[in-house]
RNA sequence: GCCCUCAUCGUCUAGUGGUCUAGGACACCGGCCUUUCACGCCGGCGGCUGGGGUUCGAAUCCCCAUGAGGGCGCCA
């Protein structure tokens, strides 16, 4: 059997870190077993669905590395992919038919002012028609067989139901859309889904579900359901966490990798934890995810971040960070006009640093022809002694004929020594005075990838102030 | 209220009846390195939700309780 999997997002806001998750291990199900992953967007929902999110959805999908092989602007042997052009061309239609015809749902005719009271249940179309004519809302419900519904989860087992605890539920609204779980089954199905592997949210509603399959007389797909993702203080992640959506940690400043090796990490025991996600799936197994609700850990998502930070080779890494910029700061595209020396720059910055946008900080000064001195910088440069460390700093670096670190070092601390001044105050001076900032690389370090040229001149600016 | 799921350090987890005085990672604390901040290295703190069983033996199996999450929409 192919494997053939989907992810089905609602068009109503961005994605969120759980539905990202979610659409990974689909994906990585679907690799590993060589079969399809679809996307498929559920917009049936006509007031709050909306093409914005449905291109942001896209973007952080694709932003996450994911790709599919059905989807909308994809194409495919099943489509439409949105749910709204399946209206239309009458797929649901066609099957609430059936069900009618079987006696396995039925009309409900509304109250004249009242959409909440159902004044009649019929099976006949013309009656309801008729109805509807006269202004009354009509849905269409399915009926809940008697019996229990029994199926398996891959992940928890034999799942039982009692049919009674279920209430008859709406399958078309009174605008003509299917509703949720209605549609899914007919998607699902049409499309050949062979794995539904989803959020726990979704587990009850899973045997209405079924009823539907089995009202068609169709064979259900298998069902995996995983756990949600919560909040440190175990309540659903919700903005007063942090951040929920992918396009948060995009602009965080997160390596779009490294967000996703933390996703994998969720409930997915690994050796090593830092990896590359999409070269491990043969090595990804989905019934050996953890069962329990997992807290989504900011700190942790940074170290990982961090660590593909440092191991990524720096061409890579500037090409992240480059996109980056375009999206948060554009005028930091032109950093790289001299690809070398900010190959140099972004190599020692990298060191010390979790994110794109920390990343940003410490690279700048580099770039900029007078770093704007941070308030900590401002206090040191401002101070009385600055000249007189400045100038034989100056006269120093000018005479210097080997560029090389260990070189600069030996200089820089010479003169700690002759002159009377700490180490430390002497160090941070020159970091305020070079880069305008208390916090940089390592001094001797950024000294070398300034060059004497840059060096001097800044020196220069700062005696010049004075 | 009814139904479903889950339960090992603060967090993510290893563990599948004896090798567990419970292992790793993040966080935290301390130290080293040292030029700031970090990175890195070393060390430390810290956990089997509770109660009953089953068994020679339970983190591991069963039951109950508790806690947490989810569902019960013309939302998906």
């Amino acid at each position: 059997m192919t494997v053939r999997v989907r992810f089905a997002p609602s068009p109503t806001g961005y994605l969120h870190v759980g539905g990202a998750r979610t659409a990974l291990f689909n994906w990585l199900f679907a690799k590993k077993n060589g079969g399809q992953f679809i996307l498929r967007i559920e917009d049936t929902d006509t007031q709050r669905s909306t093409p914005e999110s449905e291109r942001s959805i896209i973007e952080d999908l694709k932003w996450c590395g994911l790709s599919w092989e059905e989807g909308p602007n994809v194409g495919g042997a099943f489509g439409p992919y949105r749910q709204s052009e399946r209206v239309r061309a009458g797929i649901y239609e066609e099957h609430v038919k059936r069900l009618l015809n079987s006696n396995s749902a039925y009309y409900a005719i509304y109250e004249l002012k009242n959409d909440k009271k159902i004044v009649k249940k019929t099976t006949s179309e013309e009656e309801a028609n008729d109805f509807r004519k006269r202004g009354h809302a009509v849905t269409v419900i399915f009926k809940i067989p008697s019996g229990k519904t029994i199926f398996n989860d891959m992940a928890k087992g034999e799942m039982k139901f009692e049919n009674s605890t279920f209430d008859d539920f709406v399958i078309v609204k009174s605008n003509g859309y299917p509703t949720y779980n209605f549609a899914v089954v007919v998607d699902d199905h049409l499309m050949k889904i062979s794995h539904v592997v989803r959020g726990e949210d979704h587990l009850t509603n899973t045997p209405k579900q079924i009823m539907i399959y089995r009202a068609f007389e169709w064979k259900e797909p298998a069902f995996m359901h995983i756990p949600l993702i919560l909040g440190a203080d175990r309540t659903p992640l919700s903005k007063r966490h942090g951040g929920t959506s992918v396009d948060y940690f995009r602009s965080y400043g997160i390596i779009d990798k490294a967000f996703v090796n933390y996703l994998a990490l969720l409930g997915w025991a690994v050796k090593n934890e830092i990896f590359d996600p999409f070269k491990m799936v043969k090595a990804f197994d989905l019934e050996k995810l953890s069962l329990k609700p997992v807290t989504f850990d900011y700190a942790k998502l940074e170290w990982v971040s961090g660590q593909h930070m440092r191991n990524m080779p720096v061409e890579e890494l500037i090409e992240k960070f480059k996109a980056w910029l375009r999206e948060n700061y554009p005028i930091g595209e032109k950093w790289f006009e001299n690809k070398e020396y900010a190959e140099k720059v972004v190599e020692i910055c990298r060191q010390k640093v979790n994110t794109f946008r920390v990343l940003k900080s410490f690279v700048e000064p580099f770039f900029v022809e007078k770093p704007t001195p941070t308030k900590d910088a401002k206090e040191i440069l401002d101070s009385s002694y600055v000249q007189s460390y400045l100038l034989p700093f100056f006269d120093v670096i000018e005479k210097m004929d080997n560029w090389d670190v260990e070189e600069i070092e030996k200089v820089i601390r010479g003169i700690a020594s002759n002159e009377n001044i700490s180490k430390k105050r002497f160090f941070q001076l020159l970091r305020a005075a070079l880069l305008g900032q208390t916090v940089t690389p390592g001094l001797f370090e950024s000294v070398y990838v300034l060059g004497k040229k840059r060096t001097l001149d800044r020196i220069q600016n700062i005696l010049n102030a004075k």
